[in-house]
DNA sequence: ATAACTGCAAACCGTTTGCAATAAG
DNA sequence: CTTATTGCAAACGGTTTGCAGTTAT
């Protein structure tokens, strides 16, 4: 949380164009999970000349680089969201498609243990929760 | 595990066709997780001239009757396995997309812990683990 | 008989890519 | 100046769908 996108960017040495720029502050803004669709919209609104192949791209290497954390809920679209953020898990509501985060210590826990009965070593602390099928109660 | 696919589907009033009959056996006989498209493949070895596009509904009419968990792993394409499997979970290798199937009592309370504490309740016991970086340790 | 199901091919949707033009270092 | 990056539009891969013909009940 010390630097911001860009600043994590040029400290990887990535060419930071006007469109990068852009995207990487739109994703610091961000609080939520954004699809590409939704990036493109919102940088649009700075830059209405923004290509949404470039939104892809940049994505993508922004992703690669490990400055954004790619989302895959299952539901066609991938999110993203900056890999700096607080540790948290999410939780996908199947029937709204609503996306929950939390954070809970035994998930931490339940990771090292499975990883170590499956003779696995864990690399940093990625984990998702989805599929469970939620009702409201 | 009483039933088989088929009669489970007969139960349900599903209308029963040769095509939705063959591949309810190919589900049946599947121990692993295959894609539509390997769905397709071996039940074309039992009837050829089956096509792509039944394979895709017979799947999705199954999995919405309940019969069939449609896995979502984030590689682009959906799997399927048998709903009445015993209960199991899935963990995915990102790097090999190698896929492992695994059972933690902790996961089972895990869910309810999860569910109750966001006001939610689960229903069954459907939970995948992804997303975790691994490495053969 | 008739409503549901099939195969085919075209459409779809999120994502990627080849290309010529543009901009960063 | 040189190489990376962009916008465009076409291609892609998995999935869905409209239609005319076929099949289960």
């Amino acid at each position: 949380m010390i630097d911001t996108i860009l600043q994590r960017c040029e400290q990887k040495g990535l060419r930071m164009t006007s469109q990068r720029k852009i995207i990487a502050l739109v994703l610091e803004d961000a609080a939520d999970h954004p699809d590409v669709e939704e990036l493109y919209k919102r940088a649009s609104k700075i830059d209405p000349t923004i290509s949404i192949a470039t939104v892809y791209r940049t994505v993508k290497l922004f992703d690669e680089a490990g400055i954004l954390d790619k989302l895959e809920f299952g539901d066609g679209r991938a999110r993203y969201e900056d890999a700096e953020r607080e540790h948290h898990d999410h939780l996908i509501d199947v029937n709204s498609g609503r996306v929950i985060e939390f954070v809970d210590s035994d998930i931490e826990k339940l990771q090292e243990k499975i990883a170590n009965k499956l003779g696995y070593k864990l690399m940093g602390h990625k984990l998702e929760l989805y599929g469970v099928p939620l009702k409201k109660s």
